[in-house]
DNA sequence: AGCACGCCGACT
DNA sequence: GTCGGCGTGCTC
């Protein structure tokens, strides 16, 4: 007898698979899409294992394979399961990342009316929806709801059914995508024969010949659409009158659809390769030869060529007939990098992301499911995409937080799944970054990358310097009488780089706005005493309390470092920004970008365009305006304050602000002329901003290393994120605490030493969807191994490797 | 998610 | 005494 574990689609089936025998004859392998029954519905599942025996005594038999059949790959049911496990994360939807888009259907209700006489006094909605009801059309529950309302119709069905007046059962829902067909006009007689009959139509119905002429340019075949539009109108009379003759066919042939590609940009001339970026590709290439899954992560300044190297290692991967996957950290930034592949490996790049129509999605992900396509580039789920052997899988910058999903578990990383991938499938996997990740970082010196490095920055104007940054200290503009956002020097800049010509960058830190308090005479920031991490403001107690371990303190009136009376929280908006800059400089255009001026499809493109095609002369923005955009006319930027994300209680919020501060000068002086950066700073003294300030890497790394060795972050520690919520305030501490507790005690009896929970503390957004949120850290080794085991209570969130805050 | 079971408060 | 609130446990 043979039996299958099988993952269910059931939020109730969380982590666990479940035991179903096989039917006689029916015989399906580990990845196996199939159908189960559960309770009373049948779901849709994934075989995780085939067995002689169950794991669990009482079996029901399995319902059958889904058609057409689909079966995941040992490649990636692996790194599923190990998705499930690390992240803790329910085990379907971490084996659905691979299913094509449109794939999932939920079982829904449907009634119908039993023959049963009893005749039972009903209210009269119970009544009307009896008579809705029919005893072999099956009624789905949703179109009642909809006919009822929701809980009326819920509640007479209930009623209903105690009756036994009515049955229910499930079915799936239909499929909600398709492929397209298109009508298509095939020519069913030889070339030459369709000459000489539309030399003999020209007369007496020159539509028909124009259409059959037509037909034979187009060798034989034409959409019908197409062809309507090259006769000028309505075709279809004169297609119908050559099918009647015979001359051609008219047939339904599925059309892909496919989302509209940026035009293709090819650099000039294709560059030869620096000494640095040929060693680089040279290295990548033998690593996918040799099909041993190997890591590397190549940290290089901003226009050093890093997405040359990942073409020609592309090429490399493509020329051994493996697959290439590019992810890049967010939607809009696939554009840049779309160009440049589009124009490289013509016809073969698919896109894959979420914002892309259904129909899209689902042609995109069979157009490589069937190698149409053999390069996919996405933000992280692109990682998903149906490649049997992918031998190349790049990370652009791979030290950006938006590769780690947030809110919808799985809460996986991109990057440490993409590592997996490589493992398991013999690629090689490529990081790339300006500003490494100091996780990555550190484990290249630790060998589990291979370090390689692009120094220097290659630019049209020859051996162009990384800019030069002034660091201005807004304290001693205070000081000196100057309560403009705007310091005098970069003020005095921004007046020669307009009269100059040149574009400029305001960049503006939106995040961390006034949750942290700071005396404005010696930029001090209050912090708690355990954690190190800045203390938030919560103006109903009117107390500081640590995000972290929830030690409140009293809101003192002067700085407990120099006696200054001025403490106070800072708050700025961009459209305030914008205000001033216009009050400051009347005669500049101005463009503002931030994420509520970029929603939509577009995701801001337009503003970009008008940018870079000179339509204004400053653009002003938040963190959008740092990404990879390559601006040639931007000769200063200027960071308006760069230390409130330091200030968030977050221990990455220094290497946030590093990174964001590196990025955003890497914008100045890319093309026509040089860069300046002018950066205004509350903090100066601050390792973060004086590194970024040096374009120093190594000096913020050592300081930073040793922060995180000094209180056991990662990558010393691991970090993970328990949350709970609750409607009442107070209930919500409670929940908490007692999770907590349970934790310690699961901890205790297991053995497990150095692991430590701290809190409970409020969560940085304290309050969502109506529920209080108050979080538990888990801090030590192997913390999915204790977690796994941990006796933990239900509906509890749990975020491992937690990436900023939430 | 849904649904059953089971235990305490506002009403006939 | 009863109806009904939602806390807890279960789905192979």
């Amino acid at each position: 007898m043979a039996y299958a574990e099988v993952s269910v689609n059931s939020p109730a089936a969380g982590r666990n698979a479940f035991s179903y025998q096989l039917p006689p004859g029916l015989a399906v392998r580990p990845g196996q899409a199939v159908l189960a029954p559960f309770g009373p519905k049948v779901l849709q599942g994934i075989v995780i294992e085939v067995a002689d025996r169950p794991r669990f005594a009482q079996t029901r038999l399995l319902s059958g394979i889904i058609e057409p059949p689909l079966c995941l790959t040992p490649a990636q049911l692996a790194v599923s399961l190990w998705i499930s496990r690390h992240y803790l994360a329910p085990l379907f939807p971490s084996l659905a990342l691979w299913l094509p888009p449109g794939f999932e259907r939920q079982a829904e209700p449907i009634f119908t009316r039993r023959p049963a006489a009893a005749d039972l006094p009903l209210s009269e909605i119970e009544a009307a929806v009896l008579s809705s009801l029919d005893d072999e059309q099956p009624e789905e529950q949703k179109r009642l709801e909809k006919l009822f309302g929701k809980t009326e119709a819920r509640k007479a069905l209930r009623r209903l059914l105690e009756a036994n007046l009515i049955e229910r059962r499930f079915r799936l829902q239909p499929v909600r995508v398709k492929p397209r067909l298109e009508r298509v006009i095939l020519l069913a007689v030889e070339p030459g024969a369709a000459e000489t009959a539309a030399g003999t139509l020209r007369k007496k119905a020159p539509k028909q010949a124009a259409a059959l002429r037509r037909l034979l340019e187009a060798g034989g075949r034409l959409a019908a659409a197409e062809l309507g539009k090259a006769l000028g109108g309505n075709s279809a009379s004169a297609v119908a009158a050559l099918a009647a003759r015979g001359l051609v066919r008219v047939a339904a042939e599925e059309s892909r659809r496919a989302p509209n590609l940026p035009a293709a940009v090819e650099l000039p001339i294709v560059p030869e390769l620096t000494s640095g970026q040929a060693a680089a590709v040279n290295a990548v290439a033998g690593a996918i030869d040799r099909r041993e899954g190997r890591a590397f992560l190549l940290h290089g300044v901003t226009g050093s060529g890093k997405t040359e190297v990942y073409l020609k290692a592309a090429a490399h991967a493509l020329g051994a007939g493996r697959q290439v996957i590019v992810l890049v950290p967010e939607i809009s930034l696939t554009h840049q990098i779309i160009e440049r592949f589009t124009a490289r490996f013509p016809g073969r790049v698919a896109v894959l992301h979420s914002r892309l129509p259904l129909g899209e999605r689902y042609d995109q992900w069979r157009g490589m499911d069937e190698g149409h396509y053999d390069i996919v580039i996405g933000p992280r789920g692109a990682l998903f995409a149906p490649f049997g052997s992918p031998g190349l899988i790049v990370i652009d910058e791979e030290h950006e937080w938006a590769y780690k999903q947030q809110e919808t578990p799985p809460l996986y990383h991109a990057r440490a799944a993409a590592r997996r991938l490589a493992r398991e499938t013999g690629a090689a996997l490529l990081l790339g970054s300006a500003t490494p990740d100091i996780e990555t970082r550190f484990q290249a010196a630790a060998g589990e990358y291979t370090l390689l490095e692009l120094p220097h920055r290659l630019t049209p104007r020859p051996a162009a310097p990384l800019p030069p940054v002034w660091l201005v200290d807004m304290r001693s503009e205070l000081k000196q009488g100057n309560l403009s956002i705007f310091s005098r020097k970069l003020a005095a800049e921004m007046r020669a780089a307009l009269s100059n010509g040149e574009q400029i960058i305001l960049f503006y830190n939106r995040r961390g706005g006034a949750t942290f308090i700071q005396c404005r005479d010696c930029g001090e920031v209050l912090q708690c005493r355990n954690c190190r991490l800045p203390l938030g403001f919560h103006p109903v107690e009117n107390r500081l309390i640590c995000h972290h371990c929830n030690t409140a303190y009293r809101v003192p009136d002067t700085c407990p470092v120099c006696g200054g009376r001025r403490i106070k929280y800072l708050g700025l908006g961009t459209q305030k920004l914008e205000d001033e800059t216009r009050k400051e400089f009347p005669e500049a255009r101005i463009l503002r970008w931030d994420s509520d001026a970029a929603r939509g499809k577009e995701a801001g493109y337009g503003i970009f365009d008008d940018f870079r095609s000179g339509k204004a002369d400053i653009l002003v923005g938040t963190q959008v305006v740092a990404r990879g955009l390559d601006l040639p006319r931007v000769g200063l930027v200027g960071v308006i304050n760069a230390d409130t994300a330091l200030n968030l209680p977050d221990f990455r919020a220094g290497e946030r602000t590093f990174q964001l501060l590196l990025q955003v000068a890497g914008r100045a002086g890319r093309g026509e002329f040089p860069g300046r950066v002018v950066v205004q700073s509350y903090q100066p003294g601050h390792y973060a901003v004086a590194a970024a300030v040096n374009h120093d890497y190594p000096a913020f790394y050592e300081k930073e290393i040793e922060y995180r060795r000094m209180l056991g972050y990662p990558p010393f520690g691991e970090l993970a994120v328990a949350t709970v919520g609750h409607t009442v305030e107070g209930e919500g501490l409670k929940l908490a605490q007692n999770l907590k507790k349970r934790l310690e005690l699961s901890r205790d009896a297991a053995g497990i030493p150095g692991i430590e929970f701290i809190g409970p503390a409020p969560a940085f957004v304290p309050r969502r969807r109506g529920l209080y949120r108050w979080q538990v850290t888990v801090k030590g080794r192997h913390i999915a191994e204790f977690l796994e085991q941990a006796d933990l209570p239900a509906g509890i969130q749990l975020n491992v490797d937690p990436v900023g805050l939430d």
